[in-house]
DNA sequence: AATATGTTGATTGTTGACAATATAAACCGG
DNA sequence: CCGGTTTATATTGTCAACAATCAACATATT
């Protein structure tokens, strides 16, 4: 028996729909480049056509379609290209946030992150040990979404997501995630060394060269796959 | 007599509903907080009720406006706390921006961009002389649109102008443009140094220096226009 | 007078029909 | 068989009508 939500938490069919797309895209049931037929999904969805068109209307700017005129909607292509510029920005912001959690836990603004990084840096370790790929790769996303939660900047934290999920339309491709768990693990470690001591400037330098050694781990696996498919 | 235009670029009546809302809001015609009535919006552009919420739907992520379930649309109202998360998120986008700009200049990617910031900075220095804020503004906002597109990472630039845009919603409240010219100057001519220097840590360190002293200025303006309120 | 309840009108959300445009299929000529 | 043209079909874009929800106002109760 679930309770009806009250008030302005409750969502309209269309915004649901919205959620079922960026659903389906996310988990790769909609592909790069596909085209997203009104029709198809109302039938689907079991609502209006209009529905439909105002959900996918609703994901004009987030990066994960690409609205043409006449045309339709189709699911964005992220290019090689692009990703990297998305790891680029990608560095920046959570450089940002990780100066910005540094000063906050310097201020005692952020008191409870230290401990909650560190055990979750103890979690990575034993998922290291025991070799277990998934789990230290949800505790890896735990590990981020710490550190741009204690950023306090909400806005931050939505723009990173969004670039995150932007770039997963590249890697549906097939691209397995780079993996280095122990290089990874060691530049967690020194960023969550430099927050909890507050020093701005070691975050900032230790989060921006975690994303970008991860983007150059990423390029030799994107140049191996395209070895495998020439 | 408008033209039509021809192929993919063409607008459709949404997307022209939709620009026109950005418009009234970006010049204040639309004021932060204020609610977007369809059937009034639908009247004044001579279009369909359906067709103004397919664009507002379109501006569901835009920062511009926020969509409340069964009680319509409203200009997004930026806080001050906003505000000072968008000049961080700004300045370190503008750092990176910039960063990548020395860079590029640095390999002779980019050979024109020494230059134009020459010219942009002479014609600053001119404005400042004969007192011609107006002219300064214009000129400031080509020198920062100049190192964006400078960057080649479109995704950065549009991330940037919406961050820029969502924060003139605070502004329209009346607060005029913070301006310490000399100083804003000044700081523009190192971060041109850097830049086409090619030297990365400079540019990327003046580049941040200037928007968060931009927001210190801003700060200061903010201040006396609380004390005129009370 | 203050508060609670009911009613009405305004507005938002959804649907289906029609118009416009793009795409696919059929047809024709060389 | 191939390429160009025409026709048919599919899809997108827009509109108007109906349903659902909210806000404002009126009335009843304490």
């Amino acid at each position: 028996m679930k309770a009806k939500l009250i008030g302005v938490g409750r969502a309209t069919l269309a915004q649901e729909a919205r959620a079922e797309i960026e659903r389906m895209i996310t988990e790769g049931e909609l592909t790069a480049g596909e085209k997203l037929n009104e029709l198809d999904l109302s039938m689907l969805m079991g609502v209006s056509r209009g529905t439909v068109r105002e959900a996918i209307r609703s994901l004009a700017d987030s990066g994960l379609v690409d609205l043409i005129a006449n045309r339709g909607a189709f699911v964005h292509e992220t290019t090689l290209s692009e990703v990297q510029n998305l790891y680029e920005l990608r560095g920046a912001i959570f450089a940002m946030a990780c100066a910005a959690a540094a000063r906050r836990v310097g201020t005692g603004e952020e008191r409870d992150l230290a401990a909650a990084l560190a055990v979750n840096i103890d979690k990575m370790e034993g998922a290291q040990e025991t070799e277990e790929l998934a789990t230290y790769y949800a505790l890896n996303i735990e590990f981020h979404d710490m550190l741009m939660a204690a950023a306090g900047n909400p806005k931050a934290k939505v723009i990173y997501d969004n670039i995150k999920r932007e770039m997963h339309l590249f890697r549906r491709k097939g691209l397995s995630i780079a993996s280095n768990i122990a290089r990874s693990l060691e530049e967690h470690r020194v960023i969550a060394d430099a927050v909890t001591a507050g020093n701005e400037a070691a975050a900032r330098d230790a989060a921006n060269a975690h994303i970008q050694r991860g983007f150059d781990r990423y390029m030799i696996t994107a140049g191996r796959s395209r070895e495998t498919e020439k």
